[in-house]
DNA sequence: TGGATAAACTAGCGGTGTAAGTTTTCACAC
DNA sequence: GTGTGAAAACTTACACCGCTAGTTTATCCA
C-alpha cells in the first residue's frame, strides 16, 4: 500500500489509541510497532505524524491534563478554588496513573498544561500573593498531586508478613495494600487541607501587617 | 576467559558503578551491556549476581536511601525530627535526581527504605498520632519529597519567551529555569514548614479535647 | 583427590526506536 | 486537463536492548 485513498491515521487517532493502551497495559506496553498494529498500520507510519515516540506520549499526557477542571478559579475565593482544582487534578491522575511519569516532567510545550499553570498562577496573583510565592504554591501543589499519583504509598509495601519481622514498628505493614484507597486518599486529603488552610492563615497574617 | 583466578564482580562493585552511571548520564544510559563494559566485563556476566536489571536499579535506589539521616528521630521532638529528616531526604534526592523514578515506587523489599519507614512511623506513634494518621503523615511527606525531586518545577518551563505569548499570566515564565534552585527549594521549604506546623497544631488541639 | 559450585565467557532470540528510500495518491497551479 | 510536489502509507535495515542457554574453567569442600 502506498498512499491510501482514505487517510488512515491522524494525530488524534494516534493519541487516543496510545492513551487507551497506556491506561490498559502501562507505559512499557507502548511500543511504536504495537501501537501501529493496534491502529491497523505498519510500524514506522506513525512517524509521518509525530517526530518521536516521546512526542506521542507528551500528547497523551496533555490530553489527560486537559480533563482537569480549572473553572473553580473563575468563580471561587482562591483557597476554595485551590482545593477544588487540586481535587480534580488528583482525580484525573488517579484515573490515568500510568501516564504520570511522563506528566511529572512539567508542562513543556504542551498547551493544556500551560493553560492550567496560567490559570493557577493568575488566581494566586489576584489573591494578593507575590509572584515568587505564587510560583512556590503552584510548584508545591504539583509536588503533592504528582507525588501522590506517581506511586501508591500503600502498594509500595509488599503483602508479605515475614518481610517486616525485624522492623519494630512495621508489624502491620503487610496489610497496607489491602487498604490502599483509604491510605492513599487519606494522605492526600490531609496534605491538601493542611497546606491550603496553612496558606490561608499565612496570607491573612501578611495582610494584617 | 572462564572463571577468573580473582573475582571480577561483586554486588557492591556493580551497584556502585551503576550508581555512578545513573548520576552522570541518567537512567536511560544504564544498559546491561554498557554497565558491564564499564566494569571491564562481558554483558550477561552481571546475571551471575543479579536476576534482572530492575534488581540492580533497586539496589542503587536503596543505597541512596541509606544516605538519608534518620538519627533526628532518636533525639528530637517529633516536629523538629520530621523537619530535619525531610530536609536530609530532600538533599539526598537532590544529589541523585536520576534515580528518583525508581525510588518513587516505594520501599519494596529494600532494607534501607524499610528501615527509614520504620523510623518515621515509630516516631509518629510515640508522639501520640493514631496508626492511620501516622501512616498518612509518612505517605504525605514522601509525596512532597519525591514529588519535588522527580521533576524540577522550574525546568519544566522551556526558556522560550514566544511560547508564553498567549497565556495572560505567564509572561515571565521563560525566566523560571534561570532561578531553578531558588524556585524549587523555596517551594519545598514552604511546603515542609506549612505541613509540619499545621500538623503540630492539629495534634495539640486533639490532645486538648 | 573428586565433585559441586561459581564466575566468567560466547552465541543468539525476539524486541526496540528510528532512519532511509519507495510507491501511490491527492491538491493545486498553469 | 495536466504536470508537479507534497503527503501518507509502505518495506527494509541498523544498532541496540534485556535476557537465556550452554560452555569453560577455577576454586572450595568433603
Amino acid at each position: 500500500m502506498a498512499r491510501p485513498r482514505q487517510v488512515l491515521l491522524t494525530r488524534e487517532r494516534i493519541v487516543e489509541a496510545a492513551g487507551v493502551l497506556v491506561d490498559a497495559e502501562g507505559l512499557d506496553a507502548v511500543s511504536v510497532r504495537r501501537l501501529a498494529t493496534e491502529l491497523g498500520v505498519a510500524g514506522p507510519s506513525l512517524y509521518n505524524h509525530f517526530a518521536t515516540k516521546a512526542e506521542i506520549l507528551d500528547a497523551v499526557a496533555d490530553a489527560v491534563i486537559a480533563q482537569v477542571d480549572v473553572s473553580p478559579f473563575a468563580g471561587h475565593e482562591w483557597g476554595k478554588a485551590l482545593r477544588l482544582w487540586a481535587q480534580s487534578y488528583h482525580a484525573v491522575l488517579s484515573e490515568h496513573p500510568n501516564i504520570v511519569p511522563v506528566l511529572a516532567r512539567g508542562p513543556g510545550r504542551n498547551p493544556a498544561a500551560l493553560a492550567m499553570a496560567d490559570a493557577v498562577y493568575g488566581a494566586l496573583i489576584r489573591a494578593g500573593w507575590s509572584p515568587s510565592r505564587a510560583t512556590h504554591i503552584g510548584a508545591l501543589l504539583r509536588y503533592l498531586v504528582t507525588g501522590s499519583a506517581l506511586g501508591s504509598f500503600a502498594l509500595g509495601f509488599p503483602g508479605d508478613p515475614e518481610l517486616y519481622a525485624h522492623y519494630p514498628h512495621l508489624h502491620h505493614a503487610h496489610h497496607l495494600a489491602e487498604h490502599r484507597e483509604r491510605v492513599d486518599e487519606g494522605a492526600f486529603v490531609l496534605g491538601l487541607e493542611t497546606l491550603v488552610s496553612g496558606l490561608e492563615s499565612q496570607l491573612k497574617s501578611e495582610a494584617e501587617r
